[in-house]
RNA sequence: GAGGAUAUAGCGCACCUGGUAGCGCGUCAGAUUGUGGCUCUGAAGGUAGUGGGUUCGAGCCCCACUAUCCUCC
């Protein structure tokens, strides 16, 4: 059940209401592909970082270690011992931007797996199937996530095909939630919207889609290679199309500057690798910007990574001892850099739920968004 | 003590029959959007161990010295 407390402009303040708790929105979902945010970050590790969802790949976790064995181990929220909301991702996606030598059917897609290339088939009833193994919180609808630019009338027929699977996926998963020996018999299902950068085949898709009521809908298909301000325009004439009373997701977004411009459009859950890729990568995120914690002016600096920030790390590491844990390509460097990053996160769709409650969202976008893009 | 080999960027190497030096790693900087612990882009950095000779011209050929490595006694 989704509540909608407050609005300011389009951004809206809401209350997400499951089985495995309640969530605040707008909020970030912390990504951990396979059953772990990388980093070597457990789900004990999540409260300390202000986690408030975990969402796990069912591609991945299809292939290793299989949904039939985390079902038997008594589902993701048992085998990770994370205990609130769990989002699991279609496989949709991963089929498209991982699998090698895939075939689209109407029934499904034929593709060879990135780990073994041993051939895999996965349709909406499968997908179904494997998030009901999993028991997660969430489920998202099997659907394809064309390219960006692709043709018009490739992303017609392509769009067309993802109505007709997120119909199988709602009477599969209904299946799924009726019978007795289902592991989360209130899994929800969300929509997911596509239709590429085309405005008209983008609404009459989110149209159709609205009409199963789903307890969720999610947009699909952006930054996928389109400019930013693209994305803005899609988000600045889908969000009013979507169902007022539903959480809007958007999909693999983004940079907390994308986050604060997205929220105020109106969009209400987000996920994203940006904030754990970049951080084992070095790259970390401040209230004053962007920064690469192996740049050489920080070898004898002394300070956190930001000064305002109080996560654990900030308050007990230097960018120096940070710095030097990169270079000597220790595992730490990752874990530490990961553990701000997501806590920044979380913490920025913290302050933005709280700028909509003060009704100061207007400044909290003018003050930040363009300033948390930029390079400290 | 004798014989042989090598000396080129921080490290490891290349430059074919002599025409004023390239590669990998590293360093520095930048990318990164429903995660294959990746990947990609750009930059800085050497006048070739030292000295001399041959030549219009030497990293390359010759000599000496120095250093290092290998083998033998």
């Amino acid at each position: 059940m989704f509540e909608l407390l407050k609005t300011s402009g389009n951004a809206r303040r809401g209350r997400l209401t499951t089985v495995h708790g309640v969530i605040e929105s707008p909020f970030f979902m912390n990504v951990a592909t396979s059953a772990a945010i990388k980093g070597g970050i457990s789900a004990l590790d999540l409260a300390d970082v202000k986690c408030p969802v975990m969402l796990c790949n069912t591609y991945h976790l299809h292939i290793r270690p299989s949904d039939e064995l985390i079902r038997q181990m008594g589902g993701l929220h048992a085998f990770t011992k994370w205990q609130k909301p769990l989002l699991t991702d279609s496989g949709g996606f991963q089929v498209f931007s991982l699998a090698k030598l895939r075939r689209i059917k109407e029934e499904g897609v034929y593709f060879s797996s990135h780990v073994d290339g041993k051939k895999i088939f996965m349709g909406p009833e499968e997908s179904m199937q494997i998030q009901s193994n999993l028991g997660s919180t969430i489920a998202m609808s099997f659907d394809e996530c064309v390219e960006s630019p692709a043709p018009y009338d490739y992303v017609k027929q392509s769009t067309e095909r993802t109505t007709r699977w997120l119909l199988r996926c709602k009477t599969a998963l209904d299946k799924l939630n009726a019978s007795e020996t289902t592991l989360n018999k209130n899994q929800l299902l969300f929509g997911i919207n596509q239709g590429g950068i085309f405005k008209d085949l983008r609404i009459s898709h989110m149209h159709e889609i609205a009409e199963l009521d789903l307890p969720g809908y999610a947009i699909g298909g952006l930054a996928v290679g389109e400019p930013t301000e693209t994305m803005y325009e899609v988000l600045d004439y889908i969000a009013p199309e979507m169902p007022v009373h539903k959480p809007r997701y958007l999909m693999g977004v983004g940079t907390p500057s994308n986050l604060i411009e997205a929220v105020a459009r109106g969009i209400d859950m987000f996920d994203c690798v940006m904030p754990s890729r970049n951080a084992r990568h070095g790259t970390v995120y401040t209230w004053q910007g962007v920064t690469h914690i192996t740049n050489e002016k920080y070898k004898t600096d002394d300070r956190p990574i930001d000064t305002e920030c109080d996560c654990p790390v900030c308050r007990n590491f230097s960018l120096a001892y940070l710095r030097h844990l990169f270079k000597a390509q220790e595992f730490l460097s990752g874990r530490l850099a990961v553990l701000h990053n997501l806590y920044f996160y979380n913490t920025l769709m913290e302050r933005i739920r709280g700028a909509i409650e003060a009704d100061d969202f207007p400044q909290f976008r003018a003050k930040y968004s363009l300033l948390l893009g930029q390079k400290r």
